[in-house]
RNA sequence: GGCGGUGUAGCUCAGCUGGUUAGAGCAGCGGAAUCAUAAUCCGCGUGUCCGGGGUUCAAAUCCCUGCACCGCUACCA
């Protein structure tokens, strides 16, 4: 079987940070498991270029966009190759080879009808909210409390315009029978139930184009409008391995491979429903894994760049080194939960898993048969010697517990089961203490130990490929069987690979001990305000919320809902309207005239698509609720507190 | 509000369909050793398995309920 791995491919606007190099590093990892076992493998990584956002900030720069695109091809690139990522393409949405993909599969979607007979495509009204950073419309109840988009907290526009729709509606059933019966396998569980949920309770059909974005592909049946997001973006995994232009690398790499794609979740109903249903609809077959990898922070924040605490792929490397940052991204936690990295927890994990165990290990081997066997690997004549099986056994069963592991996706189980074995040889080293016998001048058994603990140095390294390819080849060359040896599998799992007679290349400490920087304690946390005890605020905290009193003058149900009254209200000579929800316990009429406590100074928002300026104060307990009002009577515009 | 997830040693986490004294790594403590990168090896955990009920001969593991945190979602604002 084939394995096709892809990344999700990453927006050309952005930076590319430790958390899209976490998800090349699982992507290149996994993907060279896969290669350690013997099966043809294809890593697909890249960008998205296309968007209103990409359009804007080249302007912005005074570039064209795709000058940006290219420049940012490159800064991409550049920041991969800082980590090893050893993709075997890397798409861009503006490549023509892309673009001829995703206009066969338009054309293709243009004649497609729908299992029960419509066509795939119709054209219709599109009316909403925009935010271009997302590059979609977003909903009112998506918005940030100030009604901005909660992922770029910048204010969505109102757009209103025809284009092209794709009936995903006519799929949905389909596409959750895949999902449960297992023929698209989501994981982790809980993101699978996750999707079925959205399922339940229905989703919309989307549009695919837009008439007032110029930066993208043109739809083949309409020159008036441009692809839209999804239908440019997702095809990529198609259009990467020759869907429009090369049927046998096609076939090879989609039809007859293992198809997985890795994404983070903020992505996963894409992947997970339109997706399907799009391939669905062209008749195309379906991947079979999506896998759905948790978030990185930094010391316990989100990483983001509005926080200042962006770390960079590079700068991680330049930490570490380029392996041992792999590493450390691919062991830390599984990746299915949200990690957060801190750094002194990173210096203790790569001393005493690289340094200590592994490093050492492969130094004290090595040195010590340099000095007792003119630099040459001892011969063997096999017979066992303290704890030599127990070493033999973990070398039989490790490969087969490593790839089930892997095939699982559980990259962190597949560490601890190398390291096991890395540990024990450690062990065994020590019971048979060679530095004695060498000083007792009992050179057989000193060569059985070392040549036995040399072979567990090449498994290691042979095992550890896939994370640290670099320093395998060291650790080979070490050995002197590089050139010419391709780490397989098979090989972690023998004992006689090693030729006695071979000269030994020294080499310098493979993971040199690191020293956690002093001052790395970039956190002020917060500015150690006077201790307040859990929950109390102070009073200048309080006030910061701005209460009055307010008369409602005019009150009314808005149309299609249960809960919600529109109200007029008067502050002092202020004027405004909220929405709230209390319409299960007031009569529109009831309101008029009532003095009520609002908030004054919240950000005004939209709810069901109505302004709302302010929020009433109301008590509620189980079913019962009323509203804060005033005793007597006081002008409205009184503040309160 | 609805759905889902998580809550196990100081820290990061394993513990599948219930069954010997609840585990690993790291940190910590004690010891051995000195080939090696002050690395290694051996020994050391009385943990309210979030709380409370229940089912069972037997529950961290199943059921109910409460709490906390997280995610998705909603006519919350």
């Amino acid at each position: 079987m084939n394995f096709y791995i892809t990344t999700p491919i990453y927006y050309a606007n952005a930076e590319l940070h430790i958390g899209h190099g976490y998800t090349s590093v699982i992507t290149d990892v996994l993907k060279r498991f896969h290669t350690l076992f013997g099966e043809e493998s294809f890593f697909l990584t890249g960008m998205d270029e296309h968007g209103a956002k990409v359009e804007e900030a080249a302007l912005a720069q005074g570039k064209t966009p795709q000058q940006l695109c290219d420049e940012n091809y490159l800064k991409f690139v550049e920041s991969l190759k800082t980590l090893g990522i050893s993709y075997n393409h890397f798409i861009r949405t503006t490549s023509d080879r892309h673009k001829k993909g995703v206009q066969k599969l338009l054309t293709t979607l243009w004649n497609a009808k729908t299992p029960d007979g419509q066509s795939a495509i119709y054209q219709g009204k599109y009316e909403g909210l925009y935010c271009i950073g997302c590059e979609k419309f977003i909903t009112e109840k998506e918005l940030t409390p100030e009604g901005l988009c909660p992922n770029h907290l910048s204010k969505p526009k109102l757009v209103s315009e025809n284009n092209w729709f794709f009936r995903l509606t006519s799929y949905l059933d389909k596409v959750e029978e895949h999902i449960r019966s297992g023929r698209i396998r989501i994981m982790p569980e809980g993101r699978r139930n996750e999707v079925l949920g959205l399922l339940k309770q229905g989703l919309n059909d989307f549009s695919i184009s837009r008439e007032r974005l110029n930066w993208g592909i043109d739809i083949p049946f309409d020159p008036s409008q441009k692809t839209y997001v999804w239908v440019d973006a997702l095809p990529n995994y198609i259009t990467a391995i020759g869907y429009g232009d090369d049927p046998e690398m096609f076939d090879k790499w989609w039809n007859k491979s293992q198809v997985v794609h890795l994404m983070g979740r903020d992505i996963l109903k894409f992947h997970a429903i339109f997706w399907p249903a799009l391939l669905m609809a062209a008749e195309l077959r379906l991947p079979d894994i999506m896998f759905i990898h948790g978030y990185l922070s930094l010391n316990g924040q989100k990483i983001s760049k509005s926080l200042g605490n962006v770390i960079s792929n590079e700068h991680l490397a330049e930490q570490f080194g380029r392996d041992a940052a792999r590493y450390l991204l691919v062991s830390q936690f599984p990746f299915h939960l949200d990690g957060d990295i801190s750094y002194p927890r990173l210096y203790e994990k790569y001393n005493s898993d690289l340094a200590n165990d592994y490093g050492n290990l492969v130094s004290r081997v090595v040195k010590l048969t340099i000095a007792n066997f003119d630099g040459k690997i001892p011969p063997s004549d096999g017979t066992s010697d303290d704890h030599s099986d127990e070493l033999a056994g973990l070398i039989s069963t490790t490969p087969q517990k490593v790839s089930e592991q892997i095939r699982n996706i559980d990259v962190l189980s597949a560490v601890e089961s190398i390291w096991a074995l890395i540990r024990a040889a450690n062990r065994y080293f020590d019971y048979n203490k060679p530095w004695e016998l060498a000083k007792q001048g009992n050179h057989a058994k000193l060569a059985n130990v070392l040549h036995r603990s040399l072979e567990a140095v090449r498994i290691a390294a042979t095992l550890t490929w896939p994370i640290m390819p670099q320093k395998s080849e060291v650790v080979f060359n070490m050995l002197g069987v590089a050139p010419g040896y391709q780490p397989s599998i098979d090989l972690a799992g023998r004992q006689d690979v090693l030729k006695a007679g071979t000269v030994l290349n020294p080499l310098d400490n493979i993971f040199p001990r690191l020293q956690a920087p002093k001052e790395e304690k970039v956190e002020t946390a917060k500015p150690a305000d006077t201790e307040l005890p859990e929950g109390i605020v102070t009073i200048d905290d309080f006030f910061k919320t701005k209460l009055v009193v307010a008369e409602v003058v005019a009150c009314e149900n808005v149309p299609e809902t249960s809960k919600l009254l529109k109200l007029q209200i008067a502050i002092g000579e202020d004027k405004r309207q909220i929405v709230a929800g209390v319409a299960e316990y007031y009569k529109p009429e009831e309101m008029v005239g009532k003095k009520i406590v609002v908030v004054a100074n919240l950000k005004p928002t939209k709810i069901r698509g109505i302004d709302s300026n302010g929020m009433l104060l109301a008590a509620k307990k189980g079913k019962e609720l009323k509203l804060v009002t005033v005793d007597g009577d006081i002008p409205s515009g009184a503040t309160v507190g």
